[in-house]
DNA sequence: GCGTCAATAACATGAATATGCTATAGCCCG
DNA sequence: CGGGCTATAGCATATTCATGTTATTGACGC
């Protein structure tokens, strides 16, 4: 068996902080090194005690959790960050996550899973409530909604396009779908007409963000 | 109380069939409308039975549970799909929940969880295994490594570039950053050398892929 | 068969971009 | 204090791109 697994806790809420320290405290494994209601000292707490895993309320007074998960992760990369919170707002989802939060759990989540959680996130997995799983899944599934719909290019142009984004100049195309290269200004001059777009750099941005791998 | 949620359940292994199906069954809210032990129907079968749910197993002889979940997808876009497998391969998940996957469990999960994922994916929700999530997560997070770095450009370069990824022209950038157009010739000049480019667009693609937002 | 549209193509012109060469002023480093 | 690097800037030239205009061919619809 190794050693337990230490972990810091910040959350604002008294009588919730008290509640889950006592279960942290109870569960074999688990070492609670600290418990804070707010971020201030986040820096030197975690530089200094260098826990396993923080759980780590969202909606703190002074520094937000958001930002004190980056904190955490810039001065101990090792330590894996929980995200708790009563909000699965999409943008703070995002925030936590690219702030290289490992785990997001509603509050909702049940004690007993909570103690699960920071068992898996130990282990590395990322403890995710099915809500904010859902959000990050839909991220990858959104894009695939056609380009060529939206826009109504016809085949061609999404072709030519595609010539485009993949960084070729007007003559490359040409010579790559063998027509001339007032053929590929032809189609380039309608396919900006319906982006609404008026250079190249444009129109690949646009094919981009808008999903045309 | 609203109707049962309905599932279909195709899974090749006979006993883990059965065990699941008769915990299925056996659930109150669940409703299981039929088995399968291969996916070769798998279209004419979702679009028959338009169940809420499917479980799919990833391994399934003939066609794969990936490709059946797209299957699924496209003849009943409402229903959920849950992939359960063994395996926590990164390239299998991604094409999982790009062919619309909401879940995607191990098969270490327990016989309790799994129904309670069929109860959490109906609501909206994707579960997942932690294993699952944290590979996920990882790709929002790896982004964060520098290019300013990777090709050694200087601060100004760096800003110089995210002008040009937001698809400004020279004219633009000169006067976004108060220096003469021919400054701006002289710094792109430069960061092309420095990512061995010869384009506005290729420079732009470059910053994007590897990461400059 | 006639209108509409997509794909092809040509010609022209001005704007934007790519590239070569040069140069100055301010840093920091050893 | 000289050498290296960055930010600034100018000038010249060649290429590429953006855009206006026009035209032919073949598909498809009705």
């Amino acid at each position: 068996m190794q050693e337990k697994i230490s972990v810091v806790y910040y959350e604002d809420n008294t009588s919730l902080r008290e509640g889950i320290s006592f279960l942290i405290q109870s569960a074999a494994g688990l070492e609670l090194l600290a418990t804070f209601s707010n971020c201030d000292s986040v820096k030197t707490d975690i530089a200094q005690l260098k826990p396993d895993v923080v759980l780590m309320d969202i909606d703190l007074p002074g520094i937000n959790g958001i930002e004190a998960a980056g904190i955490v992760k810039s001065v101990s990369p090792k330590t894996q960050v929980i995200m708790l919170t009563v909000f699965d707002n999409e943008e703070k989802i995002f925030q936590a996550i690219r702030n290289g939060a490992s785990g997001y759990l509603l509050k909702s989540t049940s004690p007993a899973e909570i103690i699960e959680s920071i068992f898996d996130v130990n282990k590395g997995g990322s403890p995710m409530t099915a809500n904010v799983a859902r959000k990050v899944l839909q991220f990858f599934q959104q894009q695939p909604k056609a380009i060529k719909a939206d826009y109504n290019l016809s085949d061609r142009e999404v072709e030519i396009l595609k010539g485009l984004v993949s960084g070729y100049s007007y003559k490359l195309i040409a010579h790559e779908y063998f027509i001339s290269i007032d053929t590929v200004r032809s189609h380039i001059r309608h396919i900006y007409e319906k982006l609404h777009v008026n250079s190249k750099t444009e129109a690949v941005l646009k094919a981009i963000n808008e999903g045309l791998v």
